[in-house]
DNA sequence: TTATTAAAGGACAATATGGTCTTTTTGTAT
DNA sequence: ATACAAAAAGACCATATTGTCCTTTAATAA
């Protein structure tokens, strides 16, 4: 489904935001060990979303990641357009470069339906949410 | 969706079955330039599809590449498999080892219909399903 | 103000994927 | 038998992805 990158980024953000929900901020080092990620390459991932202004960190002691509790949630698609670039669900399955209903593939039929409804759950779900869930029904990030 | 290997070697093998079913056998130069794909490579792809059996090829003048008229269809899923692995679309959505209805990441009980509904497509459709469908309503394969 | 803590930054390495090119083998037609 | 055509094989290269580690910067607590 994803790549790496969007993989952890996404256990970890939900990490996160689980911890935050508890009054914590997390670290990368805890974060890495709780979603079963390479540490280091969590901690390079982290950073570029606080750049890209996903979320919000804090150096020193007491330290760690955060959520702007004055930003919306965040929409999955909106991550993933950042680490995987924006064509990942709206291209064609088949790999053509022009696929649409007047010219689709031979794949175009059964396949739209399916990105939509792709397109559909990462526009519904945000981190959030999926935070929201694991708090609520106690599930595993790992 | 797929990886280039897969999508060469789909638009490839519907190309060259289209071809069968006009009694031709093409080449490799043929095929890359119709489905517009580095030809090195694609000769590179078809020849493993080859070794693993999934169409045959012959030598020499006249020669090229053709579906076994006595096997069954290729499903896209056997295709896939061989191309990119077993799990690409049995694998938890949010990149947990374990995950089932039990004991679910957050993405699952919405992911899975998904996830099924993908495997049922290219369970259902075969290189020669796709091959019928752009003999029969003129499809582009570019 | 100093020590400590933790993120930021950046260099570097391993692996996988994608792609090119040349040589060898094998089949066909003449 | 020979020339030719086309796939097979394999060496090689480019790029992207994934991952590690070391140094620097910034925040906090004492």
């Amino acid at each position: 489904m994803f790549n790496k990158e969007t993989e952890y980024a996404l256990r970890g953000l939900v990490y996160i935001k689980l911890q935050n929900l508890k009054n914590r901020r997390p670290g990368t080092t805890e974060i890495a060990k709780e979603i079963e990620a390479p540490q280091f390459y969590t901690a390079k991932i982290l950073q570029r979303l606080v750049r890209a202004g996903f979320l919000r960190s804090l150096k020193g002691k007491g330290g760690g990641f955060f959520f702007d509790p004055d930003k919306p949630d965040l929409q999955l698609i909106k991550l993933i357009s950042a680490t995987e670039g924006d064509k990942s669900y709206s291209s064609c399955g088949f790999g053509l470069k022009h696929c649409d209903n007047d010219k689709p593939c031979p794949l175009h039929e059964k396949y739209a339906v399916i990105r939509d409804s792709i397109n559909k759950l990462i526009s519904d779900e945000t981190v959030q949410s999926l935070a929201e869930k694991v708090y609520k029904k106690e599930l595993n990030l790992r």
